[in-house]
DNA sequence: GCCGTTTTCGGCCCGACTGTTTTCAGTCG
């Protein structure tokens, strides 16, 4: 079975872990975070690379190289093994506690043989961890605080549960003084936290946040960090003339902000989040708009999708940066259901959300009959079904489309014979069972349906439910290869729970040539609405309109699909 | 451990907040 790069990252973190809890150089210790980082976020599997592409990726030198490759042949690497050999393996768990670091972990474990998260329970309660220097009584408290928190934590939010906690913090904010930042504005498909940088006096804002927050973490007069709905926000206090690089510093990510610092120091100046200092006559010039210090940097504007130091910053030198997709380029949803499987609304009551939207079409793409718990459509209800569109059409000025979601079954066939296939407008094929299949199975089942002559696009291809369910095993360079070959589609379904394909993969399948569809996967009126995360994710896949299905008119959709 | 349009050696982004101290270490983003 291949090694996939997020195993291999996986190991490169864990040896980064290992040496800070060792306390070894802290270069050495970053150089394999950073090699984690981009291993985690590379579109082609490491498996297949020679030695000297691995020491041709940024940030990975020969050394990291050969780790690399000793971890695609037996998982592991000696050094790590050495490393681990010495240091109890649930010490880890405890650097997963807020407040707890390296220097922590180590103090611990040498002076009361802490090793666990429940060692470390123990001695907090029972008063023991005071007598370290260092430490005190509250510091017991924090660390039990952090247990507890570390024990009802959900991980990561759905961009919808995001937009719940924004709500409720925008609720006690001033509209025009403030801007969301982080993940958030970048537009990822899961958000660790929420950011805001705001121009409000903070000892004001600081009483009017409390209302909102279950737990205050900490406050001043620079940040504060508060729990809502369970959640973790981040809030930074600005002056409306520095309001600029606050929501720069704050919006990142990490890599970006570390490339445009040293841009800063290649130019004899530093950066932060307070503007740009000249290091000689330590003048700060301050910048009350993002636009301005791009323009100082020599840089095109780079907007926040775009932000993750994956060669935005090389094209913005150049003023070369592409032209991305907007929510106006987009002429209808590739992917709603309706009542005929699982879906709410009726073909008429489609035809009307898609006209109240401004869509001059819909994909109605229902459920195949295979797939047992929604009631699926046979051949003999399809017919009929097409009859209704039909109907719907001669008035609806969105037009209704008719395709449908047919089952990859296990073997790689399809849930409907192709007679059935033939007489629909647009066909996606998806997986919906048997998502543990091993990468080679999974992949030749994948790849059938690409190569099937009725099938347009891969619905959902990697299966991922965001928090829930891993992407499947399925080698996703293979099939963009092949989905260019035969001109099939790859779908963004942009339900928030979903988001697959992600950003990574789609911007490998638009440089590619493949085409993305996006279909908001719609089961209910309230869903519709869900084609600004696709399309958000799409431009973090660097797609411009003409990589995008949806911006074709109903006629050129249809002669495409043809 | 990685890297080079001042460098193959000597650097490596920058600052806020807390707790435990009495000037700072540790953690975090």
């Amino acid at each position: 079975m291949e090694v996939t790069n997020q195993q291999v990252a996986a190991q490169l973190n864990l040896m980064g872990q290992l040496l800070e809890i060792k306390g070894d150089n802290t270069f050495k210790i970053r150089a394999f975070y950073r090699a984690s980082d981009t291993i985690a976020r590379l579109a082609t599997p490491v498996a297949g690379m020679d030695p000297e592409g691995l020491d041709a990726i940024p940030g990975i030198g020969k050394n990291i190289a050969g780790k690399i490759q000793e971890i695609v042949r037996k998982g592991t690497f000696d050094e790590l093994e050495e490393v681990r050999g010495g240091l109890p393996g649930s010490l880890i768990e405890l650097l997963d506690l807020e407040g707890v670091g390296p220097k922590t972990v180590a103090a611990l474990w040498k002076h009361l043989n802490i090793r666990s998260i429940g060692d470390l329970e123990q001695a907090a309660r029972g008063h023991r961890i005071r007598a370290l220097r260092g430490f005190g009584a509250k510091k017991e408290e924090a660390f039990l605080r952090s247990i507890a928190v570390y024990r009802a934590r959900s991980g990561r939010m759905t961009l919808l549960e995001a937009d719940a906690v924004a709500a409720r913090v925008q609720s006690v904010l001033t509209p025009g003084t403030f801007m969301f930042a982080g993940s958030y504005r970048r537009g990822k498909s899961s958000v660790g936290d929420i950011d805001v940088v705001s121009k409000e006096p903070p000892d004001h804002l600081n009483r009017a946040l409390k209302t909102v927050a279950t737990e205050v973490i900490d406050a001043g007069d620079r940040k504060t960090s508060l729990r809502v709905l369970g959640k973790r926000v981040d809030v930074r206090f600005s002056h409306p003339a520095q309001f600029g690089s606050m929501l720069l510093y704050l919006t990142g990510s990490k890599a970006f902000n570390i490339r445009l610092r040293e841009r800063a120091i290649a130019r004899g100046w530093k950066l932060n989040e307070y503007g740009i200092e000249d290091r000689l006559t330590s003048v700060l010039r301050e910048f009350s708009t993002e636009e301005e210090i791009f323009s100082f940097l020599g840089l095109e504007y780079i907007v926040p999708e775009l932000r993750e130091d994956w060669g935005e910053i090389e094209r913005a030198e150049t003023h070369n940066l592409p032209d991305l997709v907007t929510a106006g380029d987009i002429s209808g949803d590739l992917h709603v259901h309706s009542s005929w499987s699982d879906g709410r609304l009726s073909i008429a009551e489609l035809a009307q959300a898609g006209e109240d939207l401004g869509y001059a079409y819909l994909v109605c793409s229902d459920h195949s009959a295979t797939l047992g718990i929604t009631h699926g459509l046979d051949e003999e209800r399809l017919k009929q079904q097409a009859h209704e569109i039909e109907q719907v059409n001669r008035t609806s000025s969105c037009r209704i489309i008719h395709g449908i979601e047919v089952d990859i079954l296990a073997d790689g066939t399809l849930g409907l014979p192709s007679r059935a296939l033939a007489d629909l407008d647009f066909v996606i094929a998806s997986v919906h069972s048997g998502f543990g299949q091993d990468r080679d199975v999974m992949t030749r089942r994948v790849l059938a349906a690409v190569d099937h002559e009725q099938v347009n696009c891969i619905g959902h291809p990697t299966g991922r439910i965001i928090g829930q369910r891993e992407p499947s095993a399925l080698d996703i360079p293979r099939v963009i290869d092949r989905a260019n070959e035969t001109g099939t589609a790859l779908e963004c379904n942009a339900s928030p729970y979903r988001l697959d394909l992600d950003d990574l993969f789609i911007r490998k399948a638009v440089e590619k040539g493949v085409r993305i569809a996006i279909g908001t996967d719609s089961h209910d009126r309230s869903e519709f609405t869900h084609m600004r995360y696709g399309i958000t994710t799409c431009r973090r896949g660097w797609t411009g309109p003409g990589d995008i299905l949806n911006t074709l008119d109903a006629d050129a959709l249809l002669e495409w699909a043809a």
